[in-house]
DNA sequence: ACCTGAACACCGTTCAAGT
DNA sequence: ACCTGAACACCGTTCAAGT
């Protein structure tokens, strides 16, 4: 994305942006943002807390690698509007309704959404990259071609085929998942 | 970072970089590499499994929040080289160590590995934006000045103040004692 | 073998001028 | 009120020319 690739694609002057947003900066959060009010507002909220997260965890990860230019920069932006604060609201009152006390709900809300934040930004800026990597973007960031050395790295070369059918989306949600079973193992101990 | 920057610290032209490295993509991930190598080299093999693993992930968010242009791309970077072998190894050596299967070494390092890079990526581009931001750089990503709308947004109204108390550095490591807590739970069930 | 410096094709952003 | 287009200060990168 550029201002002038947006311009031609739009039919106008590359600086008629400014008109409507400050800078690149409030462009980036207004978008983004937008699509956080979307993704909050498809989850339905009569599912049970568990489902509810993982439907939100899943809509999440596809909607920002969907748009990467946008998801790549989601790890690290604070929007201030309502498609975020709605995400908030959303994260929070179902690990509310999962049992937590005050306090674990902000710590698990922490988790869960620092997570899922970053791996899926992480995941977008991936997939943004030229062509020049070798690996397909589906799959995990760790280089294989290293792997042939069984003197200096015997672990690694042992679980070479494993680490090289990793992908990001399955690693995404199964580590999402393992993050769910914690807070329902701590909430039925409360 | 830029080539311009660079050269002048150097006291040398900024495009005598290319003599060294093909592009810019290149320099990055030869200085990511010497990172992760230095990170690897400085954890003990004497510490037990846990211990390891923790002084691991401490180090690495310190080293890449230190230095947040590379850090902020370590997130969605495979550099193949001997650093990130290094740290590969160490990892899954560590995780072989807890007493854990062939599947789950490799089903917990992505996780681990993928949240640690992703999480201390995210820390470090945070840090690396302009001073426009409101929130001090250690702050967590959550918008506070929407939390005032106890209508809208109850829940996250009634815990604006634990919300605001989040800082990067600690949600990033007590996380990551969550993940080592059920890599134990899981290693003395098997 | 390594460095230089002009040049190219891009960026985001500003601002006076248009309608 | 909104758009235009020239201009500014940057980028990464190439390449012929120097030592």
């Amino acid at each position: 994305m550029s201002f002038r690739a947006l311009g031609r694609e739009l039919g106008a002057d590359p600086t008629a942006v400014y008109r409507h947003f400050r800078d690149r900066n409030e462009l980036v959060e207004a978008c983004l943002d937008r699509l956080l009010g979307q993704i909050a507002g498809s989850i339905s909220t009569e599912l049970p807390w568990r489902e509810r997260l993982r439907a939100t965890a899943d809509t999440y990860f596809e909607v920002i690698v969907a748009h990467p230019v946008i998801g790549a920069e989601a790890g690290h932006r604070t929007t201030g509007g309502p498609g975020e604060l709605a995400m908030l609201e959303l994260l929070l009152v179902s690990l509310a309704d999962a049992g937590l006390s005050r306090e674990r709900v902000v710590r698990y809300y922490s988790l869960l959404a620092g997570y899922a934040a970053s791996v899926a930004a992480a995941a977008a800026a991936y997939r943004l990259q030229d062509d020049r990597i070798q690996l397909p973007a589906d799959r995990i960031w760790v280089g294989t071609q290293g792997l042939m050395d069984p003197v200096r790295y015997p672990t690694a070369f042992g679980l070479r085929d494993e680490l090289a059918a990793l992908r990001t989306d399955e690693v995404f949600l199964s580590g999402f998942e393992l993050l769910l079973d914690t807070v329902e193992t701590t909430a039925v101990r409360e």
